[in-house]
DNA sequence: TAGTCTCTGTGAAACGAATCACAGCGTGAA
DNA sequence: TTCACGCTGTGATTCGTTTCACAGAGACTA
């Protein structure tokens, strides 16, 4: 009913109006928020009308009541425990996200199958042995799990992620993963995305400046 | 005129065909290939269809010839130098990634602000401080880059990058950047993704398991 | 040699999302 | 009080992509 790319949407905009919010404004017309989200207006407006909140055609959106709105309606739900499982250099990175990040999406535990990497806190995050993983994941609760090891083991690893109960999953192996139908994947796949920057830089740069 | 999407499909076929080459395997129809890249039969004939390749109605695709030919597809010009700003967590993971990566897409250079971080060689490639952003760029001839810096920073990263001649660029920064319209961007929002799959496990999991 | 089978390539249809275009409205000006 | 303005909310339209469905073709069987 709800689609996946206004979702995607929507949190670009709540992240504009905090800072907007920041900087003390008050009133935000759509293609304003359109201009600093990279849409255009019209988007802006039915993306809008989604969370249910109603601007006034003279003041536009009301800064914090819109950025409320979005946030409940993103964040209806319960609080979504997170799980790193992968404390590579990507691991790390997304644990260093974490005070930015929302406190309704806290990443509660992160795994790792060296033994050095784990048994103490990164960023406020415990880590655990990979073989932990049911375990934890379960008795805390954790709906949703990253994938952020290497390829080979990213299918069993969401395999054992769903197992434990997560129903969301964001995969940044460079592989597809197969996952029970109630469950929802979203994946990240970095060097597909340089690929596909590669093929369009390529276009554009027809080989006029090459020097040979 | 060719599909983004397409593009990025075939990035992904491509690896699972090389997997295949290393598996030994010599042949593969539609649907197999479908099944390992996570889309339907008849959206892999589609988009090799674009590659100007043709398989055999009874053998199905030549899997060393059908890579060979989305090389040929997404390859086409000559290699495209990338550089990455920004030597956090973020930025070593990607220097890691080079290894696996493809020739075509070199990762040549890449900076920081940090002069502690500076002026040594990761995976095979030379960090410089960010002052010589233009003078390396310009100089190598680097047509890609890749931002791996604080979101503040990231608008000016992307301004100085086109200056100096990059068409292409892959965007880490949780923020919209403005590039001239002959560069191509592409933004991975990693925060923006966990907010999307922590919505979507919001609606799967609804607050039944939830003790309290 | 004729028949059957299963796959590819592709026109046509279905679907979903972005954009257009305008009615409705509240405000500020005269 | 009336008018003009510029924005929002939203039905209608357009556009791009995915899916359907089937003709055509090569190999294998008898």
């Amino acid at each position: 009913m709800i689609s996946d790319k206004t979702v995607a949407r929507l949190s670009v905009y709540r992240r504009v109006l905090l800072d907007m919010q920041d900087a003390g404004q008050e009133h935000v017309f759509s293609h304003e928020l359109a201009a600093r989200s990279g849409c255009t207006a019209a988007q802006v407006r039915r993306d809008v009308m989604a969370t249910g909140y109603t601007g006034s055609p003279v003041r536009g959106y009301d800064v914090a009541a819109l950025a409320g709105s979005i946030n409940d309606f993103l964040f209806h739900s319960e609080a979504q425990k997170v799980a790193l499982v992968g404390i590579g250099n990507l691991g790390r990175a997304l644990m260093a996200f974490s005070p930015r990040r929302n406190p309704r999406i806290p990443l509660v535990a992160a795994f790792d199958n060296d033994a050095a990497k784990v048994n103490r806190v990164i960023h406020g995050c415990r880590c655990y042995p990979v073989q932990q993983l049911e375990e934890v994941v379960e008795s805390e609760g954790i709906r949703v799990g990253i994938i952020a090891v290497p390829s080979a083991a990213a299918q069993d690893t969401a395999r054992r992620l769903c197992r434990a109960g997560v129903v969301g999953l964001l995969n940044f192996a460079p592989t597809h993963v197969w996952v029970p139908p109630h469950v929802y994947i979203e994946n990240l796949d970095l060097s597909m995305a340089l690929e596909k920057v590669a093929f369009f830089a390529g276009l554009r740069a027809p080989q006029k400046e090459i020097s040979s």
